[in-house]
RNA sequence: GGCGGAGUGUCCGAGUGGUUAAAGGAGACCGGCUGUAAACCGGUUGGCUCAGCCUACGUAGGUUCGAAUCCUACCUCCGCCA
């Protein structure tokens, strides 16, 4: 029992390279040289991956910790991918200033499922095993209390984002205080041998060890990548701050918001997601461009890529209306704020500033602030535009 | 269980009876400059049948000519004591 823990007196030079490889983008490999000890045993590691579904789509800052998974892969690993059905249910608490709403168990099935789908754009299926985690924590109390019965409340309570709250009196359910517990147990159900996360996720990560040790089991190692900045350059990036870039984002959509991706981060934007870095002899322009061809070929297709680039150029170089624009029906008398609000979402308040701002344009001319209200047959074909990547042609049915 | 504090717009945060749709900041949006970058500059930022009207300051009532501001109850959160 107590030597399954013991490193091996050496380790190997090939695993020491192997090791060195797989940790190379990493942040921190915790515990030091224990990894590449793991690697000199001959079978292939269980390399674990928690998800939380609570939002139905993979964004690119996803993908950081996803593509490291596929470097395991290629060597030969096998990967656990856990679905945090239940432990969405209570939120986890990291990076996190409040209390998160509880998810009802449909949205979780459906985000648990689109999830999955897209993970399998990077992720090779033969070597994934995708379980969810209410099949082992949907436990009896006895076995729940056993669980809690593990660590004290100091140890939850050590995380930083806990310090933090409690610092600005903010509240922490003692759900929350659950959830490293249940996370961890998820490593001991799928004897984990790597864990996997960003660099948000280190105290969970290593309270998975915690939990392993509790249970007698030889405890994981631990593996933290850097957080992808959103494409405001600052923030983490999140669906919630709604600075991401989708996975399933179309081509146009995906390339344009790289595009924007302020110049200083670059770099990361391409260590993190091409792990290579950015061609040193182009511009920031090009470089970005680059990055973009690159990462829509990836989940789109190389078609999708040149395509992108042209939609690109044709707006925001050539300032030209996209070549197919979707189609808004208007007839009779059409009042521009009402017909605004309807054909792009906004309020008929919001619409009328907007006008009023000059950031109305029809066929690429600004739209004064009188008048308001136009026959149908005037704006007929005509090309609607909101600010400058907002576009509807307007049609007149009778 | 007792005592005390707090709940304001997307977020943070001023505001303690009347020019308060509510200071300031962040974010967002529009415009300018550009490489749709950032930075910077200007404007806007509750809704609507828009020179007016309606709805809003935890919830429900009440006092008052008039309340985000005072009173009562309730809900939620925080702290201290037990």
């Amino acid at each position: 029992m107590s030597n399954v823990t013991q490193e091996p007196a050496e380790t190997s030079e090939e695993a020491l390279h192997q090791a060195a490889a797989l940790t190379s983008t990493a942040v921190e490999a915790l515990p030091g040289g224990r990894l590449a000890s793991q690697l000199d045993g001959q079978a292939p590691l269980r390399i674990k991956l928690g998800i939380d579904p609570t939002a139905p789509d993979i964004h690119l800052g996803h993908t950081v910790v996803i593509n490291k998974l596929r470097e395991f892969q290629d060597a030969g690993h096998q990967v656990v991918l856990i679905i945090g059905d239940f432990t969405a249910r209570i939120g986890d608490p990291s990076g996190r200033s409040d209390q998160r709403p509880m998810l009802d168990p449909e949205r979780i099935d459906a985000n648990a499922a689109t999830f999955m789908e897209q993970a399998f754009k990077i992720l090779d299926r033969e070597r994934t095993e995708v379980r969810f985690n209410s099949e082992w924590l949907r436990m009896g109390s006895d076995q729940l209390f056993g669980l809690m019965s593990k660590a004290t409340v100091a140890q939850l309570l050590e995380r930083d984002d806990f310090q933090k709250r409690m610092a600005a009196s903010d509240p922490i359910s003692a759900l929350e205080l659950m959830y490293p517990l249940l996370q961890g147990y998820d490593s001991v159900a799928m004897e984990a041998d790597v864990e996997v996360g960003g660099t948000d996720q280190k105290f969970n990560l290593l309270f998975g060890r915690d939990m392993q040790s509790a249970f007698g089991r030889p405890q994981q190692s631990v593996l933290t990548m850097p957080i992808l900045p959103g494409i405001d350059g600052v923030k983490k990036m999140s669906k919630s701050t709604g600075n991401y870039i989708g996975v399933t984002d179309p081509p146009e959509e995906m390339f344009g918001k790289l595009m924007r991706v302020p110049d200083a981060n670059l770099q990361e934007y391409w260590n993190l997601l091409l792990s290579e870095d950015p061609p040193a002899e182009v511009g920031p322009n090009e470089a970005k461009r680059e990055l973009g061809r690159r990462l829509v070929a990836r989940f789109h297709g190389p078609e999708a890529s040149g395509a992108a680039e042209e939609h690109f150029n044709r707006l925001f170089v050539r300032h030209e209306v996209p070549e197919d624009v979707a189609e808004f029906e208007i007839t009779g008398e059409v009042h521009l704020p009402a017909a605004l609000a309807d054909a792009f979402g906004i309020s008929r308040s919001e619409a009328r500033r907007v006008i009023g701002q000059g950031g109305v344009r029809k066929d690429g001319e600004p739209l004064p602030a009188e008048p308001l209200d136009y026959p149908a047959s005037a704006l007929d074909g005509a090309v609607i535009q909101v600010g400058k990547r907002r576009f509807k042609r307007f049609v007149e049915v009778a």
